[in-house]
DNA sequence: AGGCTTATTGCAACTAGTTGCAATAAGCCT
DNA sequence: AGGCTTATTGCAACTAGTTGCAATAAGCCT
């Protein structure tokens, strides 16, 4: 199902601002901040404002269309569900972020399950830490 | 070694304003927002700046006097060391904070260094879900 | 105790993100 | 195609947090 399909499905839209943002989405092939999505719009439509493009994310989070990561402090970033599940490391000398399978932490949500009846979301996690490179 | 002589030895100085966010951060049971601490003080010292407060929570936390929670969203909330280390484990519901003891995630860290090369840095993570009583 | 260096503060101006509201436009219905 | 409902937008005013800078005061040194 298309997005303009799933938009229209629950009483949605589909509008010019919200097909950029989108398409914004699609093309980056890492993950992209709001305010990298907003820079890239603008080049072209200086009058989009950058509320719509919070606005858009947040629906489309909702819609299950886009997932976001935080990348610690309020640092925000999203990508396409169609990507794929993972969580991230992210490399705190070089910034780079890597991928890491839901596999590896799928034990400990067990653990914390019957340990502390808590039932963990972990879901796109951030771990910070010092990648291959910048340990050497 | 107390907190004044900590400061005092990096060439730091005790202020009236940091003895009151010290005390704030010591008295408060369990996790404390930046926000907290400033409305505490603002009672009694309404001169003080909220400025303050964030350079001062910046500064014990370099200092490794105090430790911060990103609870997600950028939302932080802080704690004296001498309470121990621990995870953060947030329901989604209640709003509840429960601890989650350091051991469980040790096996993981292994796991990502030895797959991935990457050394991760899993201190005061927050880790959200749903509680016991949330999940009946 | 008083002078002096310089860390610290409060202030004001700034940033990224959020929210309420009137104007606009998506797209249904005829 | 044109009218109509109402979701969506841009704007302006707001929030929490940050930063530069001159004024202040901690605490060393005599």
């Amino acid at each position: 199902m298309s997005c303009t399909e799933t938009l229209r499905e629950q009483g949605y839209r589909m509008t010019p601002q919200r097909r950029m943002i989108l398409s914004a989405i699609h093309g980056s092939d890492h993950h992209i901040s709001a305010e990298e999505i907003y820079e890239q719009i603008h080049v072209k439509y200086p009058q989009v404002n950058i509320s719509t493009v919070y606005r858009t994310l947040e629906l489309l989070k909702e819609l299950g269309l886009v997932t976001e990561t935080d990348l610690g402090g309020g640092k925000f970033c999203y990508h396409s569900v169609e990507k794929g599940h993972h969580h991230h490391l992210i490399c705190r000398k070089c910034g780079r972020i890597f991928e890491l399978d839901e596999a590896v932490l799928k034990p400990v949500e067990g653990t914390i399950l019957r340990k502390y009846g808590f039932r963990p979301d972990l879901s796109h996690l951030a771990v910070f830490g010092n990648c291959v490179e910048c340990r050497k």
